[in-house]
DNA sequence: CGGAGTGTAGGC
DNA sequence: GCCTACACTCCG
């Protein structure tokens, strides 16, 4: 298994930090060490000593106004707040701190073996992270292109007070009309949607950039509108608006144009069959 | 809250899926089921909400001595410890919970009946108001096989209409090419105005068809929010800041079809935005 | 730090 | 292709 360049740089850095001498024999300094792939961010490990989960670790981010932040989604909620931006943080490693190039395939443990899956981790302590760390595979693999966020569509969110909810178990109250528009261009980049489109791969590309702004604009938006005000940071440009409300004649309206459409659309997907295998 | 919505037709299927007989018009709740197969033990099953394995279910269960568990194995390992015996658990279907005659899928004439453990996920979320399924898309593991016209290729990503049914068995009437197109068709639904998709003889159609579906989908976004404007929040001031402008880098290296989509992508935000502020 | 919720490699 | 089993994330 090879290791990248830049998760050697990371994994240094980390080693170094968590490996630091206790100085003036006090608990162990925390080590705000800079994040190269955010300028202005810190970041900081923090490895768990205690319960079932000691020896793994945790990562901290400090934004460049000082609030601390603990996700990836947290960090592209807080640059979207200041910088009014989507970035794509899809090759983003929140764990190591820098973008990645290529996703390492880490084997699988033997699954016959019972134990040793924290096993180890635990008798490791110094290790800040783990080197084959499990990389999600991600929906939008473009280069990491930051697209302007002119969208404006802060109405863009469907309605968060819909009631009919699958159920309310679990966490909270998830609506699948909330997520409606976000999943419908999510589709549209995925492989039922642009992989068969082989005109140009760069403009493939760039489309799925696109996409990914959008999506994620409204994924902001929505998120955004549900946060309470005071955790939002101070100047951000965009106020926060209620999500519009859909009623019953516009989902009518919509059903009607919908059925439609698919009718004129599956017609010439039939014509273009024919041409296509004639 | 509004609920008036879901007296239309179309939520009445979301309703009839999402609150299922036993709630009795209660909200479900996450249940702890006893199992009688495993005396003291009982099971829950929870259906996955967002992400890609949206619409997909797990199990799982809660020892005698409440403890959580989320595999066979794990029940097993369980068993021995409090029990110090061995469980022979091979013919127990974990997503049942009851012991099965036979563990083999043997194929069946009528994949409705439901003693299997497989395809008893809850049915997609109706189509016109909930997130698609997505099915866990395998990015680049080896090889990959991506770009294709090969209509045929495609079977993975949605499929709204038959998924109930286990794969092998209920398909036969169905050819991957038809699946393939009503995927398309249904991630494509929800504008109207499709007459100028350009159906003729190349790849073209695919990218402006997708084109328009954003487009619409914008518009529609703009449409409704005309529809309510009162119950939109006080901020109506005119939008300073340009429609879109999609990325900083290979602006000339981009193909004719994407310089174009930016256009009228640009021209719809456009008018979205002038309309929403007026 | 726990743990519900989701991702996903590998088996089939 | 679909599923199992379990690693990982993210937020409380």
């Amino acid at each position: 298994m090879e290791v990248s360049i830049e998760q050697e740089t990371q994994i240094e850095v980390e080693q170094s930090v968590e490996t630091l001498p206790e100085s003036n024999g006090l608990v162990e300094e925390k080590v705000r060490t800079p994040c190269e792939a955010l300028p202005g961010w810190t970041r900081v490990v923090v490895t768990r000593k205690r319960g079932n989960s000691a020896g793994k670790s945790d990562v901290y981010y400090y934004s460049p106004t000082g609030k601390k932040v603990r996700s990836k989604p947290d960090i592209e909620k807080m640059l979207f707040q200041t910088d009014g931006e989507v970035k794509d943080l899809s090759k983003f490693d929140y764990r190591t701190g820098a973008f990645v190039e290529r996703t390492t395939t880490r084997k699988r443990k033997n699954p016959t073996s019972n134990t040793d899956a924290y096993g180890k981790d635990l008798a490791d302590f110094s290790m800040a992270s783990a080197p084959f760390r499990q990389q999600p595979k991600k929906l939008f693999n473009g280069s990491v292109t930051v697209v302007s966020n002119d969208l404006n569509s802060s109405t863009n969110g469907l309605d968060l007070t819909f009631k009919n909810v699958p159920n309310r178990s679990g966490m909270g109250l998830v609506s699948p009309r909330q997520i409606y528009w976000e999943r419908r261009l999510q589709n549209m980049s995925g492989q039922n949607g642009l992989v068969d489109f082989d005109v140009c791969c760069d403009a493939n590309g760039e489309f799925q950039s696109l996409l990914h702004s959008i999506v994620k604009t409204l994924q902001m938006e929505r998120d955004l509108a549900n946060k309470k005000p005071q955790e939002l940071e101070g100047n951000h440009k965009k106020p926060t608006k209620k999500p519009i409300r859909i009623t019953k004649a516009d989902i009518r309206k919509q059903e009607k144009q919908v059925i439609k459409a698919r009718r004129e659309l599956a017609k010439a997907v039939a014509e273009y069959e024919v041409l296509k295998y004639s």
